[in-house]
DNA sequence: GCATTCTTGCATGCTTCCATTCGCACCGTT
DNA sequence: AACGGTGCGAATGGAAGCATGCAAGAATGC
């Protein structure tokens, strides 16, 4: 029964294809972006458990690496147990892991070591779109290279905006949408948060109800284009003596001058309307050192939250 | 308790460094473009037998899928025998061939653009914060990807969205605010925009009155975690008859099996917040559809209100 | 509210894979 | 021509990896 061998096909049957009507060989080498496309056909419409989906994710993440992991080395990458690696390689409809890492393999034929080699290809309508999506992640490498340049910052903007009683997030137009992102997440580590949408005098009214409250430190957003009341509304937290920290787009304005610390986080402009990828991002990074800064009791009002969360089985199937 | 306790003197538990008076304690972790280059690196000055430099060759060429190979299915692939192929790795200096295969696998660690080098570089915090821009760059590109499998979703989404005179856009919590985002856009191009951000019967009633008033599709935002009334109004909406496309991320749940059109957009999990940029960003490529779907008619629009705020000198310069 | 089903991690037996030993073939040397 | 050396593949023992039974916990349904 020894390997005497040299079986060039897989007779053993162990390669058993998926539910998919054909498993012809796709041997021709296939792009790391069809590799994806290829997997999310695989996954979809398939009833898989929480830690299933974990997995799932991490594999469509990672799915170039992972045909070269053993199974105990994806639990461990994904902190779940090894049997449910198998379970879940039997749930998509492989004999085991090694037949789901076989076909992972199978998919990238060839390693696609750089990823925008099929640009040229397609309309050019889609050319236009791809594109967008290019400038959007040089613009998150941006980010990249602020975190090397400027590795304080964020700590910096961290504590300060953890350690102020009241927090006011400040945005307008466009920006409002960063700043309920920011709001909703922020609100479940820190207990003062309140945000400033709407420019004129009420705007003002809350900002001072804030500093008046005790408030020490300001977020404020301010991507493009944004009205003179954003400055102004910057420029009266500083007065009334908040650190302000400001997310903003790379060109050097008013914010720059006026912010304690300015995070850059350019826009895409190659839509038709303004793209706030970087800007996201930005915000959950900042949002993470909020969290860093907040240490333990952060942790415990987050903690806390989960459990409100579960307990009312607010979500879907989690 | 795992036999770890062995000391066989197999296991170092760290990639073996080869045996080279050159070679750098661990290849610091080098981009893929230079792995062919680390691995020539490797095998010069090396007196090799021929099968040896058969399988040198094969390796050099086929780097990216060696590392995902068994000992003898690489045997099997250069038609040589399975001990071979372990006397190859040992006299690359490893200890054996798993050896080889994880110094392989680090020398891809991971493909897409980003600058690993510097990563080893920093502190731990900042290493963390960079993998999270990594992923994020990660899952753009997987929209990316998404344009050239389904090159059609997004034209069909927004040509079905902009068609509809009243035009609800459902999302909860976490969500709410990409739906902010899409609003404040879709405000200046489209004449019917309406907003679900709240559950209860409150998004239910405000639903119905859309499908009342001649709505004829609706956008729904689903990033985790969802609750169950999102599946609700999705489901409520689809029973009005109303077409639905879907912003959710990729794994395949509720929201696939429900939706007219599931446009794909990963979250970044690493922070301790979910991300949200590729979301961001497909936002605004379906936007950009629904403009482009809208014609000349949300081309007036839209050149009304660049006219208004230029008249009123709304925004800062830039 | 309780029972049932489901999910998950732990422990263990089994399978696969890998390293080693041995024998044979080839080659250069005496 | 004989011999020592070397390179290679076949066979085997051992180790790592993988799959399955089992129990605890959670979710779900009645």
């Amino acid at each position: 029964m020894t390997s005497s061998a040299r079986a060039s096909h897989n007779q053993d049957g162990h390669t058993a294809p998926p539910s998919r009507p054909e498993a012809e060989s796709v041997g021709h080498d296939v792009s790391s972006g069809d590799a994806r496309a290829e997997l999310a056909a695989l996954l979809s419409g398939r009833r898989l458990t929480p830690v299933q989906r974990r997995l799932a994710q991490y594999v469509t993440e990672h799915h170039g690496q992972v045909a070269a992991l053993g199974a105990g080395e994806l639990a461990e990458r994904t902190g779940v147990s090894q049997p449910s690696v198998t379970r879940f390689a039997q749930a998509l409809g492989f004999e085991g892991y090694p037949g789901l890492r076989r076909w992972l393999r199978e998919l990238r034929t060839d390693g696609p070591s750089t990823s925008q080699r099929h640009v040229a290809e397609g309309a050019p309508e889609v050319k236009r779109l791809q594109q967008a999506v290019a400038d959007e992640v040089a613009n998150l490498q941006y980010l990249e290279a602020q975190l090397m340049s400027e590795p304080t910052a964020l700590s910096r903007a961290g504590t300060r905006l953890t350690g102020s009683p009241v927090l006011p997030i400040i945005g307008l137009r466009a920006s409002a949408a960063i700043v309920e992102h920011v709001r909703f997440f922020a609100a479940k580590i820190h207990g003062g948060v309140r945000t400033v949408t709407h420019a004129g005098s009420m705007g003002a009214d809350t900002l001072e109800q804030c500093a008046s409250a005790g408030a020490t430190a300001a977020l404020v957003i301010a991507l493009p284009r944004y009205p003179r009341e954003t400055i102004e509304l910057l420029r009266q937290a500083r007065k009334r003596g908040l650190w302000v920290a400001a997310i903003t787009d790379t060109v050097p304005g008013p914010v720059h001058r006026d912010a304690d610390v300015a995070l850059q986080a350019p826009v895409g402009d190659r839509l038709v309307f303004d793209s706030h990828a970087a800007a996201a991002l930005m915000a959950g990074l900042l949002l993470d050192a909020m969290a860093e800064a907040g240490g333990t009791q952060a942790q415990r009002r987050l903690e806390a939250f989960e459990r409100h969360a579960s307990e009312q089985q607010a979500f879907w199937p989690h």
